[in-house]
DNA sequence: CTTTCTGCAAACGATTTGCAGCAGC
DNA sequence: GCTGCTGCAAATCGTTTGCAGAAAG
């Protein structure tokens, strides 16, 4: 973790941004939790943030590319650790709570996605950067 | 495209309400669009459509399982038809313009995303119930 | 006539922003 | 000082809702 947040450090300095405290609170949240967080979930960890400073500076850290902003399905944003920081994994999003848990990506699943992607973009011109896969279903807590 | 507006006005029939003129005009201009769209896209296509009854009835749709409500990667909510009445496909994002198109599922990928849902199943006690597969890049255009 | 739907305008709520004070150089 | 960060409170903007009138049955 200590990692995570040198890491930090060095990427906003090349930003022209310094690591303060509410960053490397931000940032130590993140690294902790098994999903992505709402901002609502981060303030209930370090009740001392403050609302304006979360969302400021969750866009100072994905401008530095630590953190990445991810769509669920209800009306909160999400942040998690850039993939990098990370590693590579997909969501299982829980259609009754709206939690969102990290999976790790499996190898075989990312081979037949590499071959799908290509052959998208031999027939549609499309160029892929990234993707996301999501699972959608029910959390242990609530089948 | 007839066949559809039926099957939307016996599934709305079945949740106790009435197939209107809006929602005709919103099915139909999903029907026809090669992708989810915003609420100001499908304004744009229909003009005469308040504001109000796009949200609302879009909503009923919803309810019926005709309609589908898509979160891409800018602030505004996307809605297609539901899969049952376009198959079942996948999104191209782009992430410079914002456009979100579909492609059509590919069995390879089904299949390799069946065998890692049981695994992660098994492994974590989180029950699929449907996918989303994404694929964030450039669209034709913006490459 | 009764019930449901529509459209306007006002309300809502997550997110963003202006600004004054504070901390670091 | 000068610059950038913080926290409060106000503004913003996509979306939702209340209500009175219009359409469907």
């Amino acid at each position: 973790m200590g990692d995570v947040l040198d890491t930090a450090s060095a990427r906003l300095r090349d930003v022209g941004q310094r690591l303060t405290t509410s960053r490397a609170a931000l940032v130590d949240a993140l690294a902790d939790a098994p999903g992505p967080l709402t901002i609502p979930a981060i303030r209930e960890l370090r009740p001392d943030l403050a609302q304006s400073s979360a969302y400021r500076n969750l866009v100072v850290l994905e401008e530095a590319g630590i953190v990445h902003r991810v769509i669920g399905t209800d009306e909160f944003a999400r942040w998690e650790l850039a993939e990098d920081l990370a590693g590579h994994h997909h969501h299982l999003i829980c259609s009754q709570c709206g939690r969102v848990d990290d999976v790790p990506a499996s190898a075989g699943l990312e081979r037949s996605l590499a071959a799908a992607a290509a052959e998208i973009t031999r027939t549609t011109g499309f160029t892929t950067q990234h993707h996301r896969i999501d699972l959608v279903g029910l959390c242990r807590d609530c089948s």
